[in-house]
DNA sequence: ACTTTCCATACCCGCACGGTATCGCTGCTT
DNA sequence: AAGCAGCGATACCGTGCGGGTATGGAAAGT
């Protein structure tokens, strides 16, 4: 049997997310008509619609909604494979780590300098990210990322526990909270909350957040206040305090890599992790 | 930047796996010189060295590792995707379960009848496979599978634990072990174990199990002993023996499914399957 | 009913993929 | 050392398919 072909997927992709073939070929730099002969070639060797051409409509069938989801798969992890090939023949072997800034828990420090004294250590290089981490694992870009469980989208990716903290409520030291030593999440009603990149759209309207310093600017002049990891506190203004929110799920910084990563540096670098948190935490708390 | 190809990726897997061009061009029911042109440019393209051609052998190169590796995932990816779309856009709408035979922890006839009363529910269509199920998983031929952990490879698959147990080692009632009411797995030294389909080779080098009735004849025949969930002890033969095996690692019976899947029927099955699980661990151990 | 919009069809062209023939290197053989 | 055999690379050629332009035809808006 016939196996699909990536361009074949971009195609249907391109036109299942415009819904109209017309700007779907412009976006992909063609014109109309192979497009069209395209995707019925596409529907014709899988035996199945994918569209309904309503006259004037382009609507997705269930097939159709079935294999967007699998096409990004299969494209995400084609686009991966080239990456990682590539980076594997280029000489210059590093260890991309992805990382939130002021995200890490105040643990990267440890980890990078007992990873250094591993025999055959490489490289570390860092990126900092705010949104879309967990994407550059899945493209291949980076060999592993700092994140937060349950915050992100764990599927598809390995993990490693790290550490797990309680939750505080960041706030101007004038808030109406700011008093208490403890609140729950129901004396956050009606608080704007920050809207993280990424994020389907929240309660708030606000500016995306982008940066800590950003978000702690913002809440240090009242526009809204922010549940954080409890290790957040090493990092806090002068003008803004923290308390514990008793019912908030904890939060988990893990660390995470594309399945079936076998660099040997990489795994190192994940036993390195490893011990660091378990130690750190054994003593820390 | 130019993206892979589907066709690229077949070719360069036969070449990986056969390290021959003739052959894998034979395998790939062409001729060899296009298939050499065709390495040659997706290295081109690439802009890293796959091969070593070493006039007369033919090796892998590190970043052709990694590429074989990533090849097989895009691979899958691409089959299990043509597969689910078919499924999706024909008609008849089953849920697709397979399950090793006597596998089930005496789960199996529990959860079917509680999920046929759901509403909406599908047809359940049992396929029996005693190895290798997790590549039907992957491949898009099944919607779910019984597997057990750590038995099973579940990388890319979610899942649900239903019944964790304890392992019993399965020997001829005349076995110098029988009389025993408890054993550990230093007991077993020399003893031989069944090789199991898909598992590297093992220490035996028996016949590979096909299905339980088998191996448990094996067994019968002093061919073997074999260490098995306990639950198996329902279905033993009158010439057997079970006792447990004190420091052998407990097993969880789970249902798995392919990341991202989506169908509600799949997500009621799920559901089905934790409460009757639940509910009989809660007073059946 | 006329227009507009937009997908499908018809037709043409160029390229890239696959085939045949052959070269050239390498390692084994005697 | 020379001959040979195995095997990948190169050269060259034909054709099928992917992409372009022009146009048809159905549906929705006025």
């Amino acid at each position: 049997m016939e196996s699909l072909e990536v361009r074949e997927l971009v195609y249907f992709t391109a036109v299942a997310e415009e819904l109209h073939f017309g700007r779907a070929a412009a976006r992909l730099g063609m014109t109309q008509p192979p497009l069209s002969r395209a995707i019925q070639q596409l529907e014709r060797r899988l035996g199945v619609a994918l569209l309904e051409r309503g006259g004037r409509r382009v609507a997705l069938t269930e097939a159709g909604a079935v294999l967007l989801r699998e096409s990004r798969t299969v494209l995400d992890a084609a686009s991966a494979a080239a990456r990682r090939t590539r980076r594997a023949g280029r000489g210059d072997p590093r260890l991309v780590l992805v990382i939130k800034p002021g995200g890490d828990g105040g643990l990267l420090p440890a980890i990078l300098d007992a990873y250094q004294t591993e025999p055959g250590a490489l490289p570390v290089e860092l990126v900092c990210s705010f949104g879309e981490r967990e994407i550059l694992l899945r493209e291949g870009r980076a060999d592993a990322a700092l994140l937060h469980r349950p915050h992100h989208d764990l599927t598809g990716l390995d993990t490693q526990d790290l550490l797990t903290e309680t939750q505080v409520l960041v706030m101007p030291s004038s808030h109406r909270l700011a008093g208490r030593t403890r609140v729950c999440l129901n004396d956050l009603a009606g608080e704007p909350l920050p809207r993280w990149p990424g994020a389907s759209e929240g309660r708030s309207h606000g500016p995306e957040i982008h940066d800590l310093g950003q978000l702690l600017h913002l809440v240090a002049l009242r526009r809204m206040v922010a549940v954080l990891p409890s290790s957040i506190r090493d990092q806090l203004r002068d003008d803004l305090v923290a308390v514990p929110v008793d019912d908030a799920e904890p939060t988990t910084l893990l660390l995470a890599w594309p399945e079936h990563a076998t660099s040997p540096a990489l795994a190192a670098f994940i036993r390195t992790a490893a011990a660091v948190a378990g130690k750190t935490t054994a003593h820390g708390g």
